[in-house]
DNA sequence: ATCGCTGCAAAAATTTTGCAGGTAA
DNA sequence: TTACCTGCAAAATTTTTGCAGCGAT
């Protein structure tokens, strides 16, 4: 299974580390950390909230809280080009470095473990004089139940 | 030189591509398109607005011209993943698909003639049971610049 | 007992839309 | 002439911020 898949993390294991970062296990994040554990797929922070039961997160809470997650190594955010981000839980000890393939129509997303090629990473790494590189990549396609008979 | 270098169609040719996708040539859009033409990366909304001399196009235009232009095959959107859609003119003929190496610290652009391994992209694509796969891809680091001694 | 976090509300920022007049073709 | 396009203003979204009270530690 890859590492990425974090789905089974428990949520006291995630409060764990939360708490390790030195910030407080409040109920709005225990509820978003439940939820993105159970998502396999990133959620836009409007999903995450609609998602909450009412009352039980502000909007503003989330915005908050995603930041947070994300400063704390433990949420990673996502582009898929429509200018709404997404986010998506990162395992503990997970290589949290991934790509999406989504399809255009349905918008289903499947996570895929194809990276681009380190060594030809590195030769535009040095053609350029950059360091450290790192990229974003995403996939987009008709996926099976979308394509035409 | 890159297909995708574009900087040299001049601003009659851009018009008359325009033109030909049944759009009107105005004044507004051919400001926004001259003042694409001379930048060699993606701009995002608010920089072409305050690139352009004041009052020579409401901000609501800029939004507008650019989805037409998009819509027409003339521009590009691309996402450097800090939530701000940038684009860049596609030059007549070329092909549109490149990508950027983007600087970190100093936000410095450079165009990539790399691209993602198309047989690799296959195989992505049966694996899953996709077609018709299409990709973004950015690249991120430190400049020369920007490095530390 | 702290001090971080939350809800609520207001503000800020971004993007879209309605409309009446202007203009490219 | 006829649609398309524009500026202006208002509206709709999205995101951030201020603040007083609450609550995790």
């Amino acid at each position: 299974m890859p590492a990425h898949r974090h789905g089974h993390e428990p949520l006291a294991s995630l409060t764990r580390r939360l708490r390790g970062k030195n910030r407080r296990v409040t109920g709005p994040r225990q509820a978003i950390l439940d939820l993105l554990r159970q998502q396999a797929h990133p959620q836009a922070i409007k999903q995450i909230h609609s998602a909450l039961p009412p009352g039980e997160c502000d909007l503003a809470t989330v915005y908050r809280s995603i930041r947070i997650l994300e400063q704390a190594g433990m949420v990673q955010r996502f582009d898929f080009g429509d200018g709404v981000a997404r986010f998506e839980l990162i395992g503990d000890g997970d290589d949290a470095h991934h790509h999406h393939l989504v399809c255009t129509q349905c918008d289903v997303v499947v996570e895929i473990d194809d990276c681009f090629p380190a060594q030809l990473e590195q030769k535009i790494a040095r053609r350029n004089g950059f360091i450290n590189l790192t990229h974003k990549l995403e996939f987009f396609g008709l996926c099976p139940s979308c394509q035409p008979a």
